[in-house]
Parts: C-alpha cells; sequence; structure tokens
RNA sequence: GGCGACAUAGCCAAGUGGUAAGGCAUGGGUCUGCAACACCCUGAUCACCAGUUCAAAUCUGGUUGUCGCCUCCA
C-alpha cells in the first residue's frame, strides 16, 4: 500500500489517513435503499460517490468487502408509530403485496445502479432476511440494560450511555422534539432522544410485515436493520460506514449507540457521507417537484454516464445543484472526452516511466479525500501530454478502474453501428455527394446531407474523407 | 432556537500561507463551397469588513447570503 486514502470522518470532523483494522482488508458498509419507490438522481448520488470511494480503495489495492442492506420493512415515516410504514403505502399505492413492491423496486434500483457503471455490493442484504440477528441484538441491549420495554414496544435507553451525541454537536436541551408538524411525542420513551428497537404494537394489518419475537408479534425499528447486517456479514468491528448527510443524525447516531452499547467496545472507525443533489428549489425530495429518475435522463435523451461525469466533477462533500445547464456542460464535455480517446491509436508501446508517474498523480487526487475533479485534471492533462497513444491508452484504462465511465466503448460502438445493413446505403450516399461536390453541385450535395441527418446520420468532412455516426 | 456545510470567471469547479488547475460556454484564428469536427489563442485577485504575517483565496474574528439537519429521507 503505497499510497494511503485520506478521508474526510464524520466522526471526527478531519481529513484523516485511512488505516484498515486488518492491514490490506476493508470493511465497508453502505446504507441501501428503501425500495418503495424508484431511486431518483439525488439518492443516486450517494451510491456513486460510494462507488468511486470502493473502487478507490481497489485500486490502492486493498481487499475490499462492501456490504449494503435493502430496508423492505419497518421504516415508518413518523417514529412516535403513528405514521404509515413505507412499504405498505408504496404497496397500496399500487394494489401489490409488501414482498412483490420489494422485489420490483429492488431490480429497479439495481438497474438503475448498472446504468450508472456502480457496481453491486459483494453482499446485499434485505432487511427481512435477518430478523433473528436483529432480535438477538435486541435481547443481548435488554441483558445489559441499555434498553427496556414500554407500551408493548422495546426502546433503547439513551441514558444508559456516557456519550450519545458522537457525530453531531447536539444537546438535548437544545433539540427540539416535533420542530416539524406532523410528528408526534411518543408517550412511552423515558427520554426523549430513545429510539424504538422493536414494535409488536402495530396497527398494520399486513402479515407479511410482522415477525414473532420475545415480546410478541411485531417487526423490527429501523436503526437496528443496519447494526444487525453489518454485523452479520463484517463482524464486530467495522472499517468504513457510508451514506447520505440526512443519516447523520438520528439514523447513524443511533447505530453507533446500540452497535456499541451490544458489543462493548468501538465498532466503527470511519464515517463518510455524501452531500445532497440540490435543484434550484433546495434538497430534491421524492415528493416535491419534478421527480428525476435515470429513465427520465435516458428519456430526455442524456447517457446516464453524462450523470456519472456531472456527479464527478464535484466533490462529494460539498452540496451539488442540479440543473439541466449544467447537465448539458457535462454532456459536451463526455461527448469531447470519448471522441478524443477514440481517436487514439491503439498500436505501439507504452512508456513504462510516464504511466507510473501519471498513475500516480491520478491515485494522489483520489487519496486525497476523494477529490475526483482533479482525477478528472490528470485524465485530461494525460490526453494532452507529449506521450505515446499507447501510453495514453492504458492510462485511461486504468483510470477507467475507478471512473467508470465507459470511456473506451466509443469505437466499439462505432464498429458495430458499421456492421449494420444500412451502412452500404450510407457510404453510397456520401459517394452520391462526394461527386456532387466535385462537380460544384453544392445544392444535391447539401440535400444528400439533410436527408442522411433526418435517417439519423451526421457526417463530416475531415482530412482524411467523410466520416459518419449515428445520432 | 440549536447544530453543521458552503460562498473562487457567463456556468461547473480545483486549489487550505508564497503572487489563481481543469472543464463547458463566449469571442478570435487555422481548416472548409457551406456546415460540423478538430486544433490554436482568449478571461477572474477568490461574498464583505477587520486582524495575524515579510507574504492570505488559503489562518483568526465579525458581517451578509445560500443550503442542509434537529426522529420519513441518499
Amino acid at each position: 500500500m503505497e499510497n494511503r486514502l485520506r478521508i474526510y470522518n464524520t466522526l471526527t470532523r478531519k481529513v484523516e489517513t485511512f488505516v484498515p483494522n486488518v492491514d490490506g482488508k476493508v470493511g465497508m458498509y453502505t446504507c441501501g435503499p428503501t425500495v418503495y419507490h424508484f431511486a431518483h438522481i439525488g439518492n443516486l448520488r450517494s451510491y456513486l460517490m460510494e462507488d468511486v470511494l470502493e473502487k478507490t480503495l481497489r485500486y490502492l489495492g486493498y481487499d475490499v468487502k462492501r456490504v449494503m442492506n435493502i430496508t423492505d420493512v419497518g421504516h415508518l415515516s413518523d417514529d412516535a408509530d403513528a405514521g404509515e410504514d413505507k412499504m405498505l403505502k408504496g404497496a397500496k399505492r399500487e394494489k401489490k403485496t409488501v414482498m412483490e413492491i420489494a422485489a420490483f423496486y429492488t431490480d429497479a434500483f439495481f438497474e438503475d445502479c448498472k446504468k450508472l457503471c456502480i457496481k453491486r455490493p459483494d453482499v446485499v442484504e434485505p432487511a427481512t432476511n435477518c430478523i433473528a440477528d436483529f432480535i438477538r441484538i435486541v435481547e443481548g441491549l435488554l441483558e445489559k440494560g441499555f434498553a427496556y420495554c414500554a407500551g408493548s414496544n422495546v426502546y433503547f435507553d439513551t441514558s444508559k450511555l456516557k456519550e450519545y451525541f458522537v457525530l453531531t454537536n447536539h444537546s438535548e436541551e437544545e433539540l427540539l422534539v416535533g420542530v416539524r408538524d406532523d410528528v408526534e411525542a411518543d408517550p412511552n420513551k423515558r427520554n426523549k432522544n430513545d429510539f424504538v428497537l422493536w414494535f409488536t404494537r402495530s396497527k398494520f394489518e399486513d402479515q407479511a410485515l410482522k415477525w414473532d419475537s420475545p415480546w410478541g408479534v411485531g417487526y423490527p425499528g429501523w436503526h437496528i436493520e443496519c447494526s444487525g447486517i453489518s454485523m452479520k456479514h463484517l463482524g464486530e468491528r467495522l472499517d468504513i460506514h457510508c451514506g447520505g448527510v440526512d443519516n447523520i443524525f438520528p439514523h447513524h447516531t443511533n447505530e453507533i449507540a446500540q452497535s456499541e452499547a451490544y458489543l462493548g467496545h468501538k465498532w466503527c472507525n470511519y464515517w463518510m457521507h455524501v452531500h445532497h443533489l440540490n435543484d434550484k428549489a433546495g434538497k430534491m425530495s421524492k415528493s416535491r417537484g419534478e421527480f428525476l429518475t435515470v429513465s427520465l435522463l435516458e428519456q430526455k435523451g442524456y447517457d446516464p454516464m453524462v450523470y456519472r461525469l456531472f456527479c464527478l466533477q464535484s466533490h462529494y462533500r460539498k452540496p451539488l445543484e442540479f440543473s439541466f445547464e449544467v447537465l448539458d456542460q457535462a454532456a459536451a464535455a463526455y461527448a469531447k472526452l470519448k471522441k478524443r480517446i477514440a481517436s487514439l491509436c491503439a498500436a505501439g508501446s507504452v512508456e513504462e516511466e510516464a504511466f507510473a508517474r501519471y498513475r500516480r498523480r491520478f491515485e494522489d487526487a483520489l487519496c486525497s479525500d476523494l477529490n475526483t475533479s482533479s482525477a478528472l485534471t490528470v485524465l485530461y492533462d494525460v490526453l494532452k501530454a507529449d506521450i505515446s497513444d499507447a501510453t495514453k491508452r492504458a492510462l485511461v484504462e486504468s483510470f477507467e478502474q475507478v471512473l467508470s465511465l465507459r470511456l473506451l466503448q466509443a469505437d466499439k460502438a462505432r464498429e458495430s453501428a458499421q456492421d449494420e445493413e444500412k451502412s452500404t446505403w450510407i457510404l453510397e450516399q456520401i459517394e452520391k455527394r462526394a461527386q456532387a461536390k466535385k462537380n460544384k453541385d453544392f445544392a444535391l450535395a447539401d440535400a444528400i446531407r439533410s436527408e442522411l441527418l433526418e435517417k439519423g446520420v451526421r457526417i463530416k468532412d475531415t482530412r482524411e474523407g467523410t466520416v459518419w455516426e449515428l445520432i
């Protein structure tokens, strides 16, 4: 491990050198989606930047095991047991069972990830697979006196902790409960920061949402899910835990509370949080404004890779404002990048010294708190550099392990396009136009060009002759 | 009310003490019948005020503005 990743740790509020528990190995956990609806591109920004983190760690030579949960149960829209379960809400909306909804949106989520070249985590675990694990942790917390039963639910007792607000500078007195109108206070709680570990007093009829437990038939609280799944697959010590900034409080704060109370020791050393994608009006949400999905971007004619580039140009720890104007800029930049890379000659030999030098610069950028913007600058520097095309290609190929922008697929697409039966006709038209140009019949030449354009073929005259592409 | 983040050219954005990377767009040029492509050239003293320093976009204090979190949320 020559190069060490330096990354901002929410726990210490500082950029720190990343040192895993076991040399060369990384246990990584990322909070996954609640599968009751499609993911919007704001949700996907987090997964995309976490993908960059995972790939950076692998690029540096770490053996990474990444785990992600799928929240398919027990996620109330309100902690006081007054809200509606998100999954059930989705099921009602679409007249399907909860499990059907979960399966459908889980697939949809990974489809979107695939389009954005987000690698599937090594372990993807639905919460409904791990009920026994959650029950074991709740039992352990009760035994150790960190939990209590009240009003048929099991709660975590935050007053038993030395320190509860480890990720934020809140103090209990200053925290306002019910700052939003639609939240009710739960009278069963001994302390206002206490949270539910297990619900039994469910008013929901759907049997798919309930399991037997020592405290009666019910379902797990939301926070216990991530602790349980993480411990199941990554053991008692976790290297890095990721999520969107909105998870810092209360979700991650509660995860730390229950996990460390249960284990009796430090649980996770690094916390990485991705900031939000906003639009002009503020935070993007599923209930307000245009519901932007990857499919919608595709419908509007954008390659999903353009959105990936859009995200990589910015830093994960900065709020990013989405607009179609900026996405268009990214689209232009992406098209140019691909063209330049496609024009590199494959022949020739790789200059080892130059390769190592640029690879190092690329690593340095990523190691500097995942500075993807600088990493892209290294890519541009490579393309401009006075080195062989073979070296450039090799470097692009190497950078693609992290960037995953499908930068090398341009020529493949063109080759396959030229195989189509259409191509013979296109070549004939180009030949006819060349003749017309020779005869100075520019009216005919332009007519042929327009006809080709109507059929989705754009031509351009270069010094080497006329070339065409499908648009 | 509390906590936190952010403020760099038309737009996006890097840079955390030594006189402002990169990208997109604009304008000019080469090429061209025209167009497109490609290539070359082209721009900011870093929200504001005060302070520390030989030296600040970069550190400190204050001001203003934007956004987020405070029990649904990536």
